[in-house]
DNA sequence: CCAAATATGTTACATTATAACGTGTCTTGA
DNA sequence: TCAAGACACGTTATAATGTAACATATTTGG
């Protein structure tokens, strides 16, 4: 127990997260809550072993395995996704405020990395997603998950660069 | 030098590529020459770490180092992608056998990766890129560089999954 | 040839991720 | 109620991937 209070739109969001695993009979143990907790309090990408010292704050003896456990329940369940090119976790921007159609599982989703600021924008648009099931069907190719990430200047980047 | 003689089809390639380096003022050395050359005669993407046993054939005492620099001197030929659900590299379809006109810096593709047989096929497509952009563009991000990775079923593992 | 730039060698280490096995906890049906 | 099984978590050890820092060698241009 004693696990950690966060923001209040933070817990809000660990509600939302809670009632969709319950919604289809997984369960959001109080482990697995911290650690999308310290997730989505994050600003930024955060990193598994990150991830472990805030976890440390409560459980002093945490080791990698409970961290990826939780990682890879919070990636299954589509509450998370993991951006490759950092080895680093975001919240899912979808699942956890609005309350989206595909909850549940993980889904399909773009994302823009500003090397400026290091923030992380979430994009489902289907525009590229169509366009990539597009030219696979062409060439006989099914996918079954797709990783698309930008790596770039955000608005407010660029505009501070330019100036 | 002793470097070793890859098949002939993979000595063409590599002769290409040394010329898309001399046309630009970079050099493929012979270290370079080799890592490339192992890369290209992989079936399927290739580890930093399975090279470095490659190149120890030759050069007894390699170390971690010298293949990381040259893949990283390669990536920015764009001679290689790496493929970043697999931390692991393959030659590049565009640059290496029909001379493309981009060549000679990383240039953004899309990447097939079949969880049947392991191949990785490269695509270069517009539509996609695009709607990337136009996606981007909307919400006043500037796009850099873009990782596009599909996984799936090829054509044949498919057929081979439902006979 | 000499100096600067480039490329490689070498040692040590940092970061990310998983295997394997033991322990607790919860459920559920006999 | 209570065993049996499933699930979650703890713990130890190690694998896999990637870099920092500094020394040496090779190439290039003057
Ligand atoms: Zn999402
Ligand atoms: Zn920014
Ligand atoms: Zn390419
Ligand atoms: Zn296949």
């Amino acid at each position: 127990m004693a696990a950690t209070i966060f923001a209040e739109k933070t817990e809000t969001r660990l509600d939302n997260a809670e009632r969709l695993c319950a919604a289809h009979g997984s369960r959001l143990t109080d482990l697995r809550r911290q650690v999308l907790g310290l997730v989505l309090e994050a600003a930024r990408p955060v990193g598994a072993y990150d991830l472990l010292d805030g976890l440390r704050a409560d459980k002093k003896g945490a080791a990698p395995p409970t961290v990826y456990r939780a990682l890879d329940f919070l990636l299954e369940e589509g509450l998370i996704h993991k951006i490759e090119r950092l080895s680093a976790f975001v919240g899912c921007t979808h699942t956890l405020d609005g309350s989206h159609a595909e909850a549940g599982h993980p889904h399909a989703a773009q994302f823009l990395i500003c090397t400026g600021c290091g923030q992380v924008t979430e994009l489902d648009d289907h525009g590229i997603l169509h366009a990539l099931i597009d030219a696979t069907r062409q060439i006989g190719f099914t996918v079954h998950h797709s990783t698309v990430e930008a790596e770039g200047l955000c608005a407010a980047c660029r505009d501070a660069a330019t100036a």
